[in-house]
DNA sequence: CGCTTTTGACCGGCGC
DNA sequence: GCGCCGGTCAAAAGCG
């Protein structure tokens, strides 16, 4: 079996809790960021309300499963709770402006924290090829 | 050829 | 008031 899901609450969802001391000084704090030469920076307003993150626990040797989306690797940064490097992954389709975020346990290197953030506006690849069911098991849980 | 991936730098908001 | 952290973007290069 490549894959556990571990997913505390799963669809429950409620994971957007986190514990928020540990990386505490960080984790709401620099979120929302514009483009850098935005011109002087300035004339920016975003939507005020925010897509709700669903946090899923993964169990898997490999950093990102096909969940029947393309992700784009956008960034890399180490964070000091964690002594692994932390992967961010954005959806390339079309509208998509899905974000993935994927973190490694420190104590458990096998096992991987997805958050996913925004909702897509297309459907699943997998849902014209059967053999992506690599992760059946996956839609299973969603 | 197209797309993807990698690194660095910068900034934003909060905390103390 | 200042420092700190995390997050995103940008560009370039390599590969299929």
């Amino acid at each position: 079996m490549g894959i556990n899901s571990a997913a505390a609450g799963g669809s429950g969802g409620g994971e957007r809790s986190h514990g928020s001391s540990s990386a505490a000084a960080g984790m709401g704090v620099g979120a929302v960021r514009m483009k850098k030469a935005a011109g002087g920076g300035g004339a920016k307003a975003r939507r005020k309300v925010r897509e709700p993150r669903f946090c899923f626990k993964t169990m898997s040797d490999v950093d990102v499963l096909d969940d029947g989306y393309k992700w784009r690797k956008y960034g890399q940064k180490v964070v000091k709770n964690t002594q692994h490097p932390r992967s961010y992954y954005r959806c390339t389709q079309d509208k998509c402006r899905v974000k993935k975020r994927v973190e490694r346990l420190a104590e458990d290197p096998r096992m991987v924290i997805t958050t996913y953030e925004g909702r897509h506006v297309h459907s699943p690849s997998r849902d014209d090829d059967d053999a992506a069911r690599a992760s059946a098991e996956m839609s299973f849980i969603w």
